[in-house]
RNA sequence: GGUCGCGUAGCUCAGCUGGAUAGAGCAUCUGCCUUCUAAGCAGACGGUCACAGGUUCGAAUCCUGUCGCGAUCACCA
């Protein structure tokens, strides 16, 4: 409508202003809820052309409009505010036209598009946690948009199955696990802990030996015997030891001690071993190579369960220990072309000061890739494996933005046309009420954890409620399942990804406000609702009346929503629509009765529309990766 | 120090391609269950949109600067 209006009137634009009007001067908005009209058109832009007042410019405008237009019931100006109320046959028609689309506001056809989307790209050495939920849930809902809007998506992860952090955990489970009495160590089956949480716990065992080990060291530091030590060290250290002497307050000694430790922590055994380790595992020595694969397979079998009740998947996986050494050709190749250069140490850059950036480091003095030689011979890797590809999607934390300002930058200068279409779907850190996660000291919460402790806190409310008479056992957990699990998911994706936000686990479980189960519910009751009508038939009449009107007006504008959000990647914008949606449908719908409606033909509206906000709710959360049950 | 992001009600967040009196939820208070699910609805209270300039008929929104918070600036990944 507002684009047969504006068609209208820049047609009519030399007529009406006496020369031509650019688009962006047909300014339209939403009406205010107080003011009557269902759209509004901005005339202060005309003023200036007219040279009227915008009351003036309104009127004539308006009375234009309706001459023209048959839809057009009447309008009203207000100062520079044109609003239009349009007939109710058109809202009817509206109605009619969504009742008929099955799918409405999903593309109907296949845009020819494919993307790819990676998110989660874990380390294999500890299990994930809440920052990998908010990662997974978003990249899961990006993917699910991308389709919405008629695009093919392959899901991807790159799994970070290498390096120094694996082969700490490796090292610990070797040298501190208990062993049964034929002297095997203990696995995730012998002490039935899952496989993921079973690595990490020597991954945090390893740093607690450490820092036993370098404190050891300290103790040996500080009997001035700087045994290993090179003179610049030793003299580093007396001058540390100085100062932690002289310290009177105790918070402060500890501190400067812990910064001692960690001048410590190079000398260690322990670090030289893993880096050792390292070594070994990169010349495939045999035995360090089939540990590696055994500690990551305890791993694998512990994220497919995280992952499946998560209710997020892969089409397709990459590992870093089959990528790592690609990139290196590319390299060479940018360097030929010129869009690297050379150093005399024979370290390979990319100059980006003309860009306003610095010099990244793409390949080391020793011709070893690094991670940005990686994630060019990734990327590149990507398209020749699917050749239709259009672009990528990568869900990473808000720290790596600089990384991916330069990849992309140097995917372009490599002359990739596709790398325009790269995009890095960038999300803030997620804070826990009293500071920030550690990983370190095991103090992240456990995204396994999480989940467990809010679908039982759903369990216990749904319990408290009741209305579960005639569901066995099973159907309950499910539901339970899906209100927790709702919940977690509606919390993390209706915060724009761009913010950093706080994670209150509490809160995250309220069950009212702008939250998933509150749009659940919303579903189940629909669902119960039209289980006790019939199913009007489109040829009755319908009756369309106010509320309905602000109804359909707002499901109007969900193929526009969805088109935005599969423009921008932005499921925050999906879930706030929803809730908007949710929350006029209840207010409309606790005022109105359709059971005591008299009128036969405003109730059959009413059911209509009743049933195509369940479908909008329905695709919606299908986006956003949350299950809605019939019922509640 | 350079670069990037963020700053809106006591709290958590919308709104940001400039438009009318800045919106929700939570919390606090007041009403509404013999009628489609009260996990609901109606209402009250609550704001110098960090601050200062600028552009404009009009700025939470755009520009510049300042302050605060965070991230990043490795031959780490």
């Amino acid at each position: 409508m507002e684009n047969q209006i504006k068609a209208l009137i820049l047609k009519y634009s030399t007529s009406l202003f006496g020369r031509e009007i650019s688009e962006n001067q047909v300014q339209f908005q939403k009406t205010r809820k107080d003011v009557e009209g269902d759209l509004t058109l901005v005339t202060f832009p005309f003023v200036k052309i007219l040279k009227i007042s915008p009351e003036e410019s309104g009127e004539r405008i308006g009375e234009f409009l309706k001459e023209t237009l048959p839809e057009i019931d009447s309008y009203n100006v207000i100062k520079g505010f044109l609003n239009i109320v349009l007939k109710p046959s058109y809202w009817l028609e509206e109605l009619q036209n969504f009742h008929a689309n099955k799918n409405f506001g999903l593309a109907a056809n296949s845009s020819g598009e494919t993307y790819m989307v990676e998110y989660s790209s874990p380390n294999t050495n500890k299990p994930l946690h809440l920052g990998h939920l908010r990662n997974n849930f978003l990249g899961y809902s990006v993917a699910e948009i991308l389709k919405a809007n008629g695009h093919k998506v392959i899901k991807t992860q790159i799994i970070n199955d290498r390096g120094i952090h694996i082969c700490k955990s490796m090292l610990a489970w070797l040298k501190f696990a208990p062993t049964d009495a034929k002297g095997n160590r203990e696995t995730p089956a012998s002490i039935e802990m899952k496989g993921d949480h079973f690595v990490g716990k020597y991954y945090i065992e390893y740093d607690k030996q450490l820092t036993k080990e370098a404190f050891e060291i300290v103790e040996e530091w500080r009997n001035e015997d700087f045994e290993g030590c090179d003179e610049e060290q030793t003299t580093k250290l007396k001058g540390l030891f100085k100062v932690y002497g002289e310290e009177s307050d105790e918070k402060k000694k500890t501190k400067l001690y812990r910064k001692i430790a960690e001048f410590a922590k190079d000398e260690t055994t322990l670090n030289n071993e893993a880096q050792d380790m390292l070594v070994k595992w990169e010349a495939r020595d045999p035995e360090v190579y089939l540990l590696w694969s055994t500690m990551n397979g305890w791993v694998y079998q512990g994220f497919e369960a995280t992952y499946e009740r998560m209710g997020v998947d892969f089409d397709k996986l990459y590992y870093e220990s089959d990528t790592f050494l690609i990139g290196k050709d590319i390299v060479t190749e940018g360097l030929e072309k010129g869009v690297f250069f050379k150093k005399q140490d024979g370290s390979v850059w990319a100059d980006l000061t003309s860009e306003g950036l610095d010099e990244k480091l793409v390949l080391r003095g020793d011709g070893t890739a690094v991670y940005m030689t990686q994630d060019i011979g990734t990327a590149i890797d990507r398209f020749k494996d699917f050749p239709d590809l259009n672009g990528i999607v990568y869900t990473v934390g808000n720290e790596q933005d600089y990384h991916f300002q330069v990849l992309f930058l140097i995917l372009k200068k490599l002359g990739y046309k596709w790398a325009e279409n790269c995009y890095h779907l960038s999300y803030g850190m997620v804070d826990l009420p009293d500071g920030k996660m550690k990983s370190r000291e095991g103090k992240v919460v456990d995204a396994d954890d999480l989940m467990a402790e809010v679908v039982s806190i759903a369990k216990e409310s749904t319990q408290e409620r009741g209305h579960l008479e005639g569901m066995n056992e099973k159907e309950r957990e499910a539901l339970y399942e899906m209100i927790g699990m709702g919940g977690l998911k509606y919390f993390l994706l209706k915060v724009d990804p761009h913010k950093r936000m706080k994670f209150n686990p509490d809160e995250s479980i309220e069950l009212n406000g702008n939250t998933g189960p509150f749009i659940q519910y919303t579903y189940a009751r629909i669902q119960s609702l039209l289980s006790k009508f019939e199913i009007v038939n489109l040829n009755n009449q319908l009756a369309i009346n106010n509320p309905e009107k602000e109804l359909i007006k707002i499901l109007s504008e969900y193929p526009s929503i969805i088109k935005e959000a599969g423009k921008n990647y932005s499921p925050a914008l999906i879930a706030n629509y929803t809730y908007e949606l949710v929350k006029t449908f209840n207010t409309f719908y606790q005022a109105h009765s359709i059971m005591n409606e008299s009128n036969e033909a405003l109730k059959n509206a009413r059911i209509i529309l009743s049933e195509n906000v369940g479908k909008v709710i329905y695709s919606s959360m299908k986006m956003l990766g949350i299950q809605v049950p019939n019922r509640m």
